[in-house]
DNA sequence: CTACAACTTAAAGTGGACTTTAAGGCAAGA
DNA sequence: TCTTGCCTTAAAGTCCACTTTAAGTTGTAG
């Protein structure tokens, strides 16, 4: 039954065959059969690379992908795993969505009503807000989150 | 004239000193004068570290913020230096929020419409729906962009 | 027999913004 | 003198989702 190789596999979902490996490696897919040492698939590995695929696009870590998979009783319908799973995802980019609309807001006011003669003149002012902007709360933090998005870019030709 | 050690400038601006130490090694702040082998600072530091603080919460990269201090002709004014960072990252911004919003959109649907009895016929249908998907061209890439916003994290105790 | 394409593995590399570690220096106070 | 506390450096580690590399295996074609 099970026909396609990693490289077939890998056209199709157009991915590359070392991310399938590492998807193994892993664990979220099972350890797929061999035929003299090399891996042979069948169509329902399409299916769940396909999962996978799409919920990477949804923002969900490789990690929340596998406790989708393997995060449930076995009786927990699909319904059910996506809605627990998008809860939290939608909480997340609520967030996200407000803090970049504060930083859109900033990045306005600063295009329009920068008035300094020099940058450490901005800088005295921000240091001066410091605390007052502190008191609001990190809207947005740093990059050392597990919600990233990104603008897409273009494929490294190779 | 420069009293202030690198951990009181820490202290004052909320980082730790390493990474003042790194801002030091990748050129975002000129060498530190020393007394008998360490570092002291006066006030302008604090102004400068306050825009790198606020440049890097608008989504700018330190390679972006380098550029804001050394990639203009000197007499180019703040404003001016702002505008031009400004608009390149509102469109990034403006690109990310219509991500989103689609990934918004696709959250609720899953979430509400799912009807599958397994995870395999979910996946089936996202298969058979690839190629209309990618038609679209991918409005969200994986997370291997220069451009990141994330959700605030609890600080790692420690 | 040789060449070639496609596969295998483990281990190391990538990017970005740092942090942590290891090993050591220096000044002040008991 | 010894301890304490803060500082120094270079190098390695962290996170995540992979990719790349190096070295080797297998099957097929000429």
């Amino acid at each position: 039954m099970p026909q396609l190789t990693i490289s077939q596999v890998a056209r199709q979902i157009r991915l590359r065959p070392s991310a399938i490996r590492y998807y193994e490696r892993i664990g979220l897919l099972p350890p797929a059969e061999r035929q003299s040492g090399q891996r042979r698939y069948d169509l329902t590995v399409l299916y769940r690379l396909a999962i996978i695929q799409r919920a990477r696009q949804l923002g969900f870590t490789l990690s929340e992908i596998r406790h989708l998979f393997f995060g449930f009783r076995d009786v927990t319908r699909p319904s059910e795993r996506w809605r627990t799973l998008s809860k939290k995802k939608l909480a997340e980019l609520d967030d996200l969505m407000a803090g970049m609309k504060a930083v859109r807001a900033l990045l306005r006011r600063l295009m329009t009503k920068c008035r300094c003669d020099t940058l450490d003149q901005c800088g005295k002012g921000i240091f001066q807000n410091l605390e007052r902007d502190l008191a609001h709360g990190p809207f947005l933090a740093g990059n050392r989150s597990h919600v990233k998005y990104s603008i897409a870019r273009k494929k490294l030709t190779r």
